[in-house]
DNA sequence: GTGGTCTAGACCACC
DNA sequence: GTGGTCTAGACCACT
């Protein structure tokens, strides 16, 4: 079961976190095809947003084809996102857990470490020898 | 100098990107206390957003100590959030970027990699052992 | 410019009635790209409805590509569905006037006209001589 | 015998569906008084839906007068709602078909179809020279 | 003044 | 009890 956690500091639209937090879900493999999304009802009593939240946000991942809404029943997965073996997926995350271990002894702080992929992944050069 | 991209689709605010993006500078080293800020003009021909939206991102730096505006002469740095040393830096950034080459060859896209990331962080122990 | 209408006796929510109506549109060749929609406060004032049914339905037409929200602006189509040339639509439009002439001289209701499109789309042969 | 198709993809309500299936029926005259509709249980079978559905569909045309409902036999037809004699309704749908027939050949959808229907009964000017 | 987000609360369709 | 629709109204982000 997937368990929404949203921060209502950062600015970011609270329907948009429970959006991300399931593609996240999905491209993890905590969601699979044919699992059940936690009730509105179950959202709202664990979050404390709004059902209307809640419904807008299960209706956009069903607009994108992601899950299905069955009335009366619940909201279904229908596709994934994932896009790796979950072996594959087990060896990454355990080098990334070693490396993340490294950056903290190193006294780096979460927002550092995600500022750093970020320069990473978008190729950025500075910092690099040239 | 920093160079910003904004990107309207996410529903993340224009002027929260800003901020972040000259936080993630501060964080990797890129801005140092002393340097001036692309102005205002400068981000409005390379972006697209609104002068206001700019202005009121500097503001929101300045508030908070980051930046000093001074008048005609442009906005510089005055503080930096790194935490760690330079040579350090260094190394755990080739350390990530062979990891990421690694989850890359593994078929892995930019954001499944930031799911594992963020996994990570939080410390979620689905799809661990134990 | 689009004219809406709200036929709130049908059941058909009135979002989709405004979804319908822009996608009819487009087919039709009465929007094009670069069009802009009627602005939400518009669409309220002409129709009566409320403003949030508007904006469900234009954030319906983005996700789908349709048409692209710009803050301050207003709401833009973005891409087409019409798939004939207007040379043949406008003859192929006369014909079926003719058409709906006859048939409405045979006393046939709109509703009766509506039915009998469905069952030829459709390709039911029953009052089809085998 | 008439066969009911429910689509849930389209926000109809699926009660509606089936009554205008009804009254399509009775317009096209492949339901005629005397004619017994399928049993709540055959179009559970056949559609999906939840019997309470069907039995609410049925109410409703019962309350229009359109059926009625026999005790341990089934639900009868009526009355009907066609205008216009047979022979005219199997000339002017031979007609119908043979401008469908162009119409897809010229490229267009089913949708594109409805909508250029819609557009004539509503007796819309746009894209007719004056 | 533009669209976007969120809340609160009512009512409906369906199981 | 499930999700779906709509209303009213407040506040925010942006031009």
């Amino acid at each position: 079961m997937v368990e929404f956690r949203v921060d209502r500091s950062g600015g970011l639209p609270a329907y948009l976190q429970l959006v991300q937090q399931v593609r996240e879900a999905l491209r993890l493999g905590w969601l699979a095809p044919g699992d059940r999304l936690p009730t509105v009802r179950e959202v709202v009593a664990a979050s404390g947003v709004n059902p209307n939240t809640v419904l807008k946000a299960y209706r956009e991942l069903e607009l994108v084809g992601l899950v299905e809404a069955r009335q009366g029943s619940g909201t279904y997965v229908k596709a994934t996102l994932g896009t790796a073996s979950p072996e594959l997926m087990v060896e990454l995350r355990a080098q990334l857990e070693k490396w993340v271990h490294g950056a903290r002894q190193a006294g780096l702080e979460d927002e550092d470490i995600h500022a750093l992929l970020g320069a990473v992944l978008a190729g950025d050069m500075k910092g690099k020898e040239s």
